[in-house]
DNA sequence: CTCTTCGATAGAAAACGTCTATAGCTAGGG
DNA sequence: CCCTAGCTATAGACGTTTTCTATCGAAGAG
């Protein structure tokens, strides 16, 4: 059975002949006759009645009639998703991203997202790096915004470089110098957060690469309560600068440079599975904006 | 586009290989990938993204698997309805039928046909032969049982002869009578159904055309009423033998015969439009069950 | 390092669809 | 009573498309 017949038969059934309807269509009658008589034979019925007057539905006809009508509207439907798809118009983008990505940068990325594509519907998964790339590599999320991390089935972009700042509350010694020394900060009560995180062991390994050990005092599972227990001078925190930046506006909690250190940094990166393909449709249209925007906008 | 490209997208999105999926369709492989190659050249992109394991959907093919997936099933449900119709094992039997046919015959008939066709919905439209002819001519209804009756447009099939029956209370002077001359039905107190019928033009004419004017006392528009009148001794009655076999069976009325008159009866035919083309489905099914019915069954 | 498995490609043969031209039929008009 | 108009069906030629077999090339697996 083909498309073409199936739309004849709608054609002809709605003008109840087939001239009008081949012309309609843009092909001879004859042609259009053969598709019925071959739709016709292999349904092993008569869908038209032959009158004088042109082409009557049968019974038969009429019953195969709302399915026909189905068949092709799926097929109608489902060019136009694909159209929309491709200019991002409409459809779905499932992204995932690491916590401190998802609560400090994505928002503001999302914003101009959604006010160009008002019609995707966009979906966020938040999780630690790699077990966002896990969820990648299930296809349960279409791109992902980690930090930097290796496996073959995936090729990632860098997006821009998150450094981690030394933060204090006003008020703090630190907080009227123009910058302190690693082992200052060593021998500070220190905050960290997420033990889970691979935040945690860049900062260890950081402080380990100097010779120094952190004087731990408190581990907490989420940057917000870090902050929180930072402006509370219950102790001092390395933090994403994009996860202070409200804060240090604010003025409610200092950045102090470490003089003596190189400034540690985290790469974040845009993930993708290398097996989707060229980027079309939303997803393309995301990683354009992402490629558009400003790294240092990002990060800020 | 066609619909065995569709279907081959279909099975190879299922498989997520050519090969297989091409072994599935009884197709050779480049076959199955011409096909998709043609496929992703109308739609514009691709839907399949290429790798060493084989083929996985990319995000426009994903978008576009549920469309695919609802037009071949459409499909594949059109022609099961066919087969459904063809079989009469279902769909949708609309019937139109003379009030005397409605009330006293199809009931019947209708037991029947549902016993053996039970998954096909039914459909009754009683009214006047002349005004179900008009139903019948709109389309509003695919058959109908109506009295004999001429029109370019339809076909006739004779159904059974209705005879009309003199019938009379019982205790009523004719009722001991073996039979009765017109001359005493005309002097009788009449009772006529349905003015507007067909019935009552052709009693009429009936009486006219043996030279007597029938007295007539009261006029009703149905059956039941009529027969309750005459089982309450205010007359007597020309009735549909189908009409009140019940009544005689149960004694609660009497048939007289009339001696001197030929025994009117009235045609009752299955009429359908000429342009419909042969029977197919329920309607055939209906056809054949009345055509094998015994027509004095029908009547009785 | 070969062997298997995947999809892509080439080229020939077959099948199919489409066209033009015309037939066959019927209803309505002169 | 024929003739024309309007309808679908048919015939035959032509051209495109589809399908096949055979083979390639890449990439893991043993």
């Amino acid at each position: 059975m083909l498309l073409a017949q199936i739309e004849g038969f709608l054609e002809v059934a709605r003008r109840g002949n087939v001239s009008r309807a081949a012309e309609a269509m843009f092909v001879t009658q004859p042609t259009l006759t053969a598709r019925l008589h071959a739709l016709e034979r292999e349904v092993g019925e008569p869908l038209f009645a032959r009158t004088r007057r042109g082409m009557r539905l049968t019974d038969a006809g009429r019953a195969f009639l709302p399915y026909a009508e189905r068949a092709i509207r799926a097929v109608r439907d489902g060019k136009q998703a694909l159209v929309d798809a491709r200019s991002a118009s409409a459809g779905r983008l499932v992204l995932g991203a690491a916590p401190a990505v998802s609560t400090y940068v994505l928002p503001a990325i999302l914003q101009r997202f959604a006010a160009a594509y008002p019609r995707v519907d966009v979906a966020v998964r938040t999780g630690h790096s790699e077990d966002v790339l896990q969820m990648l590599l299930r296809e349960e999320v279409q791109l992902a915004m980690v930090r930097a991390l290796r496996h073959p089935d995936i090729e990632s972009t860098p997006l821009y470089e998150e450094a981690l700042v030394l933060v204090v509350p006003p008020g703090h010694p630190f907080a009227e110098r123009p910058k302190v020394g690693i082992a200052d900060v060593a021998s500070e009560r220190l905050i960290f957060f997420d033990r889970t995180s691979s935040y945690y062991e860049l900062t260890q390994s950081f402080f380990l690469s100097l010779g120094v050990t952190p004087r731990e005092v408190m581990e907490l599972d989420n940057i917000e309560s870090t902050k929180k227990m930072v402006e509370r001078k219950l102790g001092i925190a390395l933090l994403p600068r994009s996860a202070v930046a409200g804060e240090l506006a604010a003025r409610t909690l200092v950045q102090v440079p470490v003089g003596d250190a190189p400034v540690m940094t985290q790469k974040i990166v845009v993930i993708r599975r290398r097996d989707q393909g060229r980027a079309s449709g939303p997803v393309a249209a995301f990683l354009n904006l992402l490629r558009d925007a400003d790294p240092a906008a990002l990060a800020s």
